[in-house]
DNA sequence: GGGACGATCGAT
DNA sequence: TCGATCGTCCCC
């Protein structure tokens, strides 16, 4: 089988839904459902950071192999996560928006500052589960992902991504432009933001 | 050397 | 709707 990471950014983008994030710390995964991303494709996009070809420090990992980790820190607060995609010298990535938390939820909701809830049968309370992982900073946050993971390979431990079930069917598959790019020209209206329809722990 | 800005979040 | 907060990037 070829390589998940050699394909196209949209085609992966959509195969991206429904896989799992996993991050292990000291032996501890914590991990979440793919439920939102966003496709950047430099140099041609306004959108992205490697705009006009952009190169610089921060960028640099954009332009090796595919399935690498590109993080940046964004508002001086909040770590992204995404996934370099295309082709050496070809500046593409797929962002990550949102995750449905699966393992090591007590340790997300610890990193997150939130205190769970549990309803009679035992299980989270919804409203404190969404602000887990809905949200990039967040599930980074969640996740542990930091500066530390810039440029790791994401088909190695410790952090890696593991598909957990068939690909998406294209219905449920919903698509819109990306978020918070206002300063992009035309390219805001791109439809390259990618999320599970109706998922609950989509952004917005 | 300096200043403007940002693929966000959470409180108001 | 707005402020926090700081590394990066580009210009002077």
């Amino acid at each position: 089988m070829k390589n998940l990471f050699q394909q196209s950014t949209l085609d992966l983008s959509r195969q991206l839904l429904g896989m799992e994030l996993i991050h292990e710390i000291d032996g501890k995964a914590t991990s979440g459902r793919i439920v939102e991303v966003e496709a950047y494709k430099g140099p041609e996009d306004r959108g992205a950071h490697s705009y006009g070809g952009r190169r610089t420090k921060r960028t640099e990992v954009m332009y090796g192999r595919p399935g690498h980790a590109y993080i940046y820190l964004i508002y001086g607060m909040h770590f992204c996560f995404n996934i370099v995609t295309g082709v050496p010298d070809k500046p593409e990535a797929i962002l990550v928006r949102a995750l449905e938390p699966l393992r090591g939820i007590d340790r997300m909701a610890e990193r997150r500052g939130i205190h769970l809830a549990f309803d009679e049968d035992g299980n989270p309370k919804q409203n404190k589960m969404k602000p887990l992982t809905n949200g990039p900073g967040k599930l980074c946050q969640a996740l542990g992902i930091s500066m530390e993971q810039y440029g790791h390979d994401l088909t190695r431990k410790p952090l890696y991504i593991k598909s957990v079930s068939e690909p998406l069917a294209e219905e449920k598959i919903a698509t819109g432009p990306r978020i918070n790019i206002d300063y992009a020209g035309e390219a805001r209206f791109y439809p390259w933001r990618f999320w599970i329809k109706d998922h609950s722990f989509v952004s917005r």
